[in-house]
DNA sequence: CCTACGATGAGAGCACTGCTCTCGAAAGGA
DNA sequence: TCCTTTCGAGAGCAGTGCTCTCATCGTAGG
């Protein structure tokens, strides 16, 4: 009963949270006006969660939850081909990220002050997920061969897709770190107005770069 | 007399404020703790500079300065060659981001609420100093033809580095992007504790991409 | 030279934030 | 039933951005 209740009311607050993220963004979250509107006296919210940044860590690691389910979905229903399913990929994080602008930034702006990163060696955290994608379709392409590579990031990503060569892995990071870096450019305005959705023109030309990149050419189509 | 006291406070609100973001980062700079720091009154500052976005905003811009000089300061006794160019040049952004992190995250981070970003086709800009630079890098390449690519970005950059085909333009635009995103996923941690360093290993494979990206191969060895 | 005006600094104040502390009440297990 | 743990309420501290008003001071015009 007791743990019920308070069940409740953790998911009051985090609903509230998620609905003044959506509206103002992570900067405008307050712990006051969370406990305002879900009719608690302000020390009150203190009970469920230790501190702001603490808030925002768990709103973290819901919206990844959110971006993974969203990515996943896409591709449940995409084709075998690793080419085409690269494209379903980079496609549903950019959807996502247009449908959900304040909780992009979250995930992918400016990191809230001793929040701990998702790891990508840890499996379990839903903040690999896109990542762990990535690594999946990488076991199928030949990259080129790296030069002078060394044998650490495939060690870090093996809890997660094991078995990937140095080259693979170094692949598939470059189209992941290359993704963001694309569809946060867009959600910055680096194009000013008028190139608003800039990254829909981008997006094919981005995703047969990456088949080169990750070298899905010499065994699919 | 009056307009030079004028720029001087200026200038200590500036240092100030540089002083404040590389110790504490974007976050914590506060408008009243500036004006204590050069001895005034915190209404006092309010004369100088009409709110914290403002300040953040010419923040941003001093950066911006100060990164396109140490790019092109590294690009001024880089070879002729645009391969080792852009080694050079992505070697000077990731050795900047390491040296100022917080300004790192001032530029590329989460942008400041209706902070107005330097767009690309304005060319007085010192934000568009370093994707100029690509730009003149991809002049130099004969990159892929991109499919079904509209002549939209071109005319966006033609005041920067005019002249540039549709297909020059959309890799400069890949690599400049996946440059800030490989950074910023080092300067955020994402690969966890033991890689804080890990784009130096990533580096050269990122070039070596760039390379094939922009086309490099078939005119420069 | 002197006056009037505009720029400037000081101070008080408003509304808000995160966070801590204490105190009384309620709920639950023994 | 008692007693411990949990919880909500309230006051309070230190800090923030920003807006007023008021007095001062430099300078430009008469």
């Amino acid at each position: 009963m007791r743990a019920r209740s308070r069940q409740k009311i953790m998911d009051q607050i985090l609903e509230s949270a998620q609905n003044s993220l959506e509206k103002q963004g992570p900067a405008a979250l307050s712990l006051r006006a969370i406990a305002r509107e879900i009719g608690m006296v302000s020390s009150g919210i203190y009970r469920y969660v230790a501190s702001r940044d603490e808030l925002l860590t768990l709103l973290i690691r819901q919206q990844f939850e959110h971006l993974a389910k969203h990515v996943r979905g896409a591709l449940e229903m995409a084709p075998e081909s690793p080419g085409l399913r690269l494209g379903v990929l980079c496609e549903a994080m950019l959807n996502w990220s247009r449908l959900h602008h304040a909780e992009w930034d979250l995930l992918y702006g400016t990191p809230v002050p001793d929040f701990k990163v998702p790891r990508v060696p840890e499996e379990d955290d839903p903040g690999v997920a896109v990542i762990r994608e990535i690594l999946v379709l990488a076991a199928q392409g030949l990259p080129r061969t790296i030069s002078g590579s060394y044998p650490m990031l495939s060690d870090a990503t093996a809890p997660l897709v094991p078995g990937l060569t140095e080259s693979q892995v170094q692949a598939a990071v470059f189209v992941w770190t290359g993704l963001i870096g694309l569809i946060s450019a867009e959600r910055r305005g680096w194009f000013g107005p008028g190139f608003e959705e800039f990254a829909s023109v981008m997006l094919p030309g981005f995703v047969e770069n990456a088949v080169v990149t990750l070298g899905f050419d010499s065994t699919a189509s």
